[in-house]
DNA sequence: GTGGTTGCAAACCCTTTGCACGGCA
DNA sequence: TGCCGTGCAAAGGGTTTGCAACCAC
């Protein structure tokens, strides 16, 4: 489960990207954070090791670790970035109360997506992937 | 098809709000832009007929009409907010060539999901509504 | 060596906020 | 009339940009 720091060296180099240690430090802090952390938050986690990284560099190299498709960004109905590390198919649970966005990992559900796709085509579109934004609230969060 | 002027009063007043000129002309943008739109674009269709309203306002409106369920916030993974006035359970295409979101709408699917959560339940958490999030491109952006 | 990356800081722009006036109920 | 809603303008804050120094290849 636990991801080794060379393999993010790995990751980048396979891109055909440069290996800085910039770059290998946003994407380890992106998996070690979780849960789709913030510009913000990767920035803090970052400095701890980095204390000099600037805020736009990390901005640029989040936007280049997107590009390179080794992240993902969350889609929200807000205005802060979120980013995702898991690269794997899978949805999100959106939490109407506590606004938190957690994964959810159903490979049932996939297939069924999938199945059902293939039957039913969409007029002049072409499927790359699925995510479903499940809405609903937590059970620890009901009473607010 | 077309919805009536006078409905828009209704749909506000339904919901114990006061109806201001503001709200009736804002909640028709939503709903006669269609695709989306954002704030900026909401402001610009406003002031056609309100010259004189200020973008505080249509903010200050756009989240009042969210909180009532008389419009939704789309989700993004960019910084810009967009609004949607259909609220019937539908669905949305992401074009990842033209990054625009059209809407997909398939009682089918929709029946396909209620379906299969009713028998698989997510541990500690209450499902209210579903979206699928459908990334691809649409044909007529294939060739940038 | 050299072209892509980073650090820094200012610019940008979308969104929020505070306050006084205005208009809906 | 009372109070919520609006207009205005400034503040706020997340993200982008420009440029010189730096460093991975």
């Amino acid at each position: 489960m636990k991801v080794q720091t060379t393999s993010y060296r790995e990751l980048i180099a396979r891109q055909g990207l440069r290996v800085t240690p910039q770059r290998m430090a946003i994407l380890e802090a992106v998996h070690k954070i979780g849960n789709h952390p913030t510009a913000d938050q990767i920035t803090d986690f970052v400095r701890k090791a980095h204390p000099n990284i600037a805020s736009g560099t990390v901005y640029h190299v989040l936007d280049t670790l997107v590009q390179h498709q080794l992240i993902k960004r969350v889609t929200t109905d807000r205005d802060v970035m979120r980013y995702d590390g898991i690269m794997e198919s899978h949805h999100h649970l959106y939490c109407l109360e506590c606004n938190d966005i957690q994964d959810y990992v159903d490979v049932e559900l996939n297939a069924l997506l999938q199945e059902y796709f293939k039957s039913k085509k969409i007029e002049g579109f072409e499927i790359k992937e699925f995510v479903l934004e499940i809405k609903g609230t937590f059970n620890k969060c009901k009473n607010r």
